[in-house]
RNA sequence: GGCGCCAUGGUGCAACGGCUAGCACAUCACCCUUUCAAGGUGGAAAUGCGGGUUCGAUUCCCGCUGGCGCUACCA
């Protein structure tokens, strides 16, 4: 394949939020299209609406991409830097013949049929004669037809137009889409859309198409939201004299209500995900199953298994349902499998926003140890922030007791003497592992006649604070004899 | 309202006319087990409704219903 005919794709977020799900998707498809055709990714900031942009917000965009480590090849290109390149692209568009100055207010523009919401009730301005009891277009406006006269009039009245693009009013636009297929809607479906804004701002419509032909963009990956708007970019493109390129929509992500996905569900940012401690390659395998299976029955893919089995056409056109149940599920798996080298730095992070970080293990020794007792701990995880959680008191000597572990686990009055008894057996014991500390609780338990089980998980909590843990004589190799005996002492007067 | 898209268990995906509709999450039970997880085994659970086409429909067509999207001088 020759460097011409390599794919370029495109994000093109806008900064008006935090990056939320949906477009970290569409982000990843980006992503994976690219990689897997060894085309080229750009990252585009869409922030031309000055109303709603927030720059500072823009940061925080990439961040959240390089943390699910989506690295694009160009960019970031800003379209507010180029603002030149849009209303010069408008006029080519008029002086085509295929726009018109419109003068109407944004409000009281003729076409506008339906706003969003309510329904005004006025005497239409539109044109002269009676309305011909017809289609009521909605690309319908005076404008259109205004001669050179009447166009200085508006502009002597002080007036300042907007530029809209002149659909044509019958025929038909097609295109194809690698996800929803062949498409096709008549031309009086589509309204007379602004392009250049009466501030000379570009408008999303014109702003995306001509970045992408500017960015010789082959392959508009984007979400579904936008398929509606895909005909009226299809004309555009030919009336700046390109061929539209391939486009692929990809399905919406809805809350667990089914409507549109919005904070009222919850975290919708990947920033607030990283936060909660999800891992980068948990988060993203999860994303790329939302509306794409690789076929077969494989869930967990690794970076290079995603980009060999990505497709358009085996993205689902159905829209779907954010599970945070099996997003935690795939934490969990990656915190099981993901190589011990790959899992200390983050866990290293954890430990250090909880202020219980210790230099002594970055590295030697106390690597070592810490990558022990990590995998020791890491069976019963499901978010990073655990090991400073439930697992704290392998890390810190400060740890409280876990009142539901007391409860059922501090029962028995006699602990009050056992646990000074054991603790001096450890104390005495000449070796210290797994086995040794196995033989000499066996041995108290027979010599005062109680259930091994009673004193092993008494003691768990003594050592630990909690009940759930991992097995107590790997817990006590890893927290040494010294913590072991010390907690043993200590937990006498937490006891009831 | 208009136009469009979508429709498999609670959720995410499989089955792209043809075995008893499969896998995973969640859920229930059991096994394992010193706790709790993990892991293993098993259970319950779906083709929205109605018409067609066909020897045969989850799959193709139509209608309905439902959800979603677009219909902005937002993206």
């Amino acid at each position: 394949m020759s460097s011409a005919t390599k794919p370029r794709v495109r994000f093109a977020p806008s900064p008006t939020g935090y990056l939320h799900v949906g477009g970290a998707r569409t982000a990843l498809f980006n992503w994976l299209y690219a990689r897997r055709e060894c085309g080229t990714f750009i990252l585009r900031v869409e922030d031309t609406d000055v109303e709603r942009n927030r720059p500072e917000l823009v940061d925080g965009i990439l961040a959240s991409l390089r943390w699910l480590g989506l690295q694009w090849d160009e960019g970031p290109i800003f379209q507010s830097q180029r603002m030149e390149l849009y209303s010069a692209a408008a006029r080519r568009v008029l002086d085509a013949g295929h726009a018109y100055w419109c003068f109407c207010a944004p409000s009281s523009y003729a076409g506008a049929d339906a706003a969003p919401q309510e329904e005004p009730d006025d005497g239409a301005a539109t044109p002269a004669t009676a309305a011909p009891a017809k289609p009521a277009r909605k690309s319908a406006c005076g404008c259109r037809n205004l001669s050179a006269g009447q166009q200085a009039a508006e502009r002597a009245a002080g007036k300042s137009p907007a530029i809209r693009f002149a659909v044509p009013r019958t025929g038909t636009t097609r295109f194809d889409d690698a996800v929803f297929g062949p498409r096709e809607v008549a031309n009086e479906e589509l309204e007379d859309f602004v392009l250049l804004r009466s501030t000379s701002v570009p408008t999303y419509q014109l702003g995306a198409v001509v970045d992408d032909i500017d960015m010789r963009i082959t392959h508009v990956i984007r979400g579904a939201d936008h398929l509606s708007n895909t005909p009226k970019q299809v004309l555009l493109y030919r009336a700046l004299g390109t061929e539209p390129p391939a486009f692929a929509h990809v399905p919406l992500i809805l809350g667990p209500d089914r409507s549109r996905m919005s904070k009222r569900h919850g975290a919708t940012s990947v920033a607030s995900y990283e936060e909660e401690g999800f891992l980068p390659e948990a988060f993203r395998n999860f994303l790329a199953l939302l509306g794409w299976a690789p076929g077969g029955d494989v869930e967990l893919l690794s970076t290079g298994e995603m980009i060999e089995k990505f497709s358009l056409p085996g993205v689902s056109r159905t829209n779907a349902v954010f599970d945070r149940g099996k997003l935690e599920w795939f934490n969990q798996q990656y915190l099981q499998k993901l190589p011990l080298d790959e899992l200390l730095p983050p866990v290293e992070r954890v430990l250090r926003r909880a202020g219980i970080w210790r230099d002594e293990w970055a590295t030697g020794a106390g690597r070592e140890w810490l990558a022990r007792t990590v995998d020791l701990i890491r069976p019963r995880t499901r978010l990073l922030p655990d090991f400073a959680g439930w697992a704290r008191a392998f890390f810190s000597d400060e740890f409280g007791y876990d009142d539901a572990a007391r409860a059922k686990f501090w029962k028995e009055p006699r602990l009050a003497e056992w646990f000074p008894k054991l603790a001096d057996g450890y104390a005495a014991q000449p070796e210290w592992n797994h086995d040794a500390c196995d033989k000499t609780l066996r041995d108290l338990a027979a010599a005062e006649n109680v259930k091994a089980g009673v004193l092993i998980n008494a003691t768990r909590v003594a050592i630990l604070g909690v009940a759930v843990a991992p097995p107590l004589f790997d817990s006590m190799v890893a927290l040494g004899r010294d913590r072991v005996v010390r907690r043993l002492r200590a937990a006498l007067s937490h006891l009831g």
